[in-house]
RNA sequence: GUGGAUAUAGCUCAAUUGGUCAGAGCGCUGGACUGUGGCUCCGGAGGUUGCGGGUUCGAGUCCCGUUAUCCACCCCA
């Protein structure tokens, strides 16, 4: 076994997968673009307050998840455990908000919680979020929404779930709460023990409970209590998705974990994972900007994680695209034809060829077995043969077609010998 | 933090009740007309069986510890 490997809960994206990488990454970015999200990029650590503020000093990231330390100069900081505070800390502090009355930004960025790996799960994980801030208009969840779905499914997932709920505001929600207690606190003894400290701590979250799936059933919902304009938005959320073809399905016992959550929550997931399903969550949270110091302002949001989708798409069996092939490669035999090889490729990467050369002077039927394998186009043999001929054999290796080119040719105008889909 | 499972060549895995059991396939590499790929055939390199103890005449194979990985819980992307 190595001596050093990749510590619990982070990995190595090696060569073979980076295209799958790429693949998912570009489909974001033009997702992204569709919707008129631009990118924004903030740093991997934050002082720690902003999360204990933000997240929510209740919140088990808050609680037990987070990477901190303090730093030389005495200062606590914590690596990124969510994608959320850090934007808006950003935007409040660069006047973005005071700019322009709305902002749209995403991101694709690494986020840190110290948690057991499982699948699905890491201690260092890749999330795309995107975020919505100053507006209020329901038409702002249902496009966030339709985002993250329809990025999904360009990617080519299907069998997704989009799970929504609404959880009120502070107008509304404290009622409801009262209710939900009132409900549990006579059958608190048929609850999990968990339940039983949640019911004072943070009883929504009773819903969210996988034991007591049946007993949550016939408990009172969230929806049901909305208070008027709470109502009105949530149903507007759900006309919305209606007109821009993302199916939901309503589901009263989701609960999002974090405290700032407002109004809409939801969360899509895929049955090609793990007990992680979830390939994003998100939801409206109005009050974060003012309580992280900003103007108040609305907001809402998803993250998501990357790492997710690359599972669901593995498990799923979605093909993904392969990586860009090789158009020339030069099997070169002695010194004096590396030296040319040298001289041509520099030409045809002058013209925007990928190009590469043997490293390891090995025999041509090795060569070409790289070249095979690299899946190039065309391979250029180079031997004494060609040299002394002032010309190199081309070979086509998909058509297994050669010919000979001279050399002088061949740097100015190979477009002409490759009829080709090299790309100039 | 809790529970369960697993740790054998680069990868996926074999190895009867502890006694030639350290192997196969893939991959890598060399060759089959000393200059021509993808198929086929032949050869080669590569492991002190995660690590440390113990039991035994003898341990990948049993016991203890340790580390790591995987899966699940909590919770979350």
């Amino acid at each position: 076994m190595a001596k050093f490997q990749a510590i619990k809960g982070t990995y190595d994206v090696m060569p073979a997968d980076a295209p799958a990488w790429q693949h998912v990454e570009s489909v974001i970015r033009a997702r992204a673009r569709a919707f008129g999200f631009r990118e924004i990029r903030t740093p991997e650590f934050e002082d720690t307050a902003l999360f204990v503020k933000g997240t929510g000093e209740a919140t088990d990231i808050v609680q037990k998840e987070m990477y901190t330390f303090t730093d030389k100069g005495g200062r606590s900081l914590t690596l990124r455990p969510e994608g959320t505070p850090p934007v808006i800390r950003a935007l409040i502090e660069h006047g973005a908000l005071k700019e322009s009355p709305c902002v749209k930004v995403f991101y694709l960025a690494p986020m840190f919680r110290y948690e057991r790996p499982q699948a699905g799960r890491l201690r260092q994980h890749t999330q795309f979020g995107a975020e919505i801030v100053g507006a209020e208009s329901p038409l702002a969840d249902a496009e966030v929404i339709a985002l993250l779905f329809t990025t999904l499914q360009r990617l080519g997932l299907s069998d997704l779930t989009l799970r929504l709920n609404s959880v009120g505001c502070p107008a509304c929600r404290p009622a409801y709460r009262d209710k939900l207690v009132a409900h549990f606190r006579p059958k608190l003894e048929t609850l999990c023990g968990n339940c039983r400290e949640r019911i004072d701590r943070n009883p929504l979250r009773i819903l969210d409970c996988k034991a007591d799936r049946d007993k949550v059933q016939d408990a009172p919902a969230a929806v049901d209590s909305l208070c008027p304009s709470c109502a009105a938005h949530f149903e507007r959320v759900k006309s919305l998705l209606e007109a821009l073809a993302v199916p939901y399905a309503l589901d009263k016992t989701l609960v999002r974990g974090l405290d700032y959550y407002t109004r809409t929550a939801f969360e899509v997931a895929s049955p090609h994972l793990g007990a992680q399903d979830a390939l994003g969550g998100g939801g409206r949270y109005d009050g974060l900007v003012e309580q992280l110091g900003g103007d108040p302002a609305p907001g809402v949001g998803f993250g998501a994680g990357l790492e997710r989708f690359l599972l669901a798409i593995r498990n799923q069996g979605v093909p993904v695209p392969a990586g860009q092939r090789l158009d020339v490669y030069i099997a070169a035999l002695g010194m004096a034809a590396t030296v040319k090889g040298a001289e041509l490729s520099g030409a045809l990467r002058g013209k925007g060829y990928s190009c590469e050369q043997d490293l390891q002077g090995r025999s041509l039927k090795a060569q070409l077995r790289e070249a095979n394998k690299l899946n190039a186009r065309y391979v250029l043999v180079i031997g004494d043969d060609e040299l002394a001929k002032g010309s190199a054999s081309l070979k086509d290796m998909d058509t297994h077609g050669q010919r000979e080119v001279p050399f002088a040719e061949l740097a100015n105008n190979i477009e002409a010998y490759c009829e080709c889909s090299c790309q100039g």
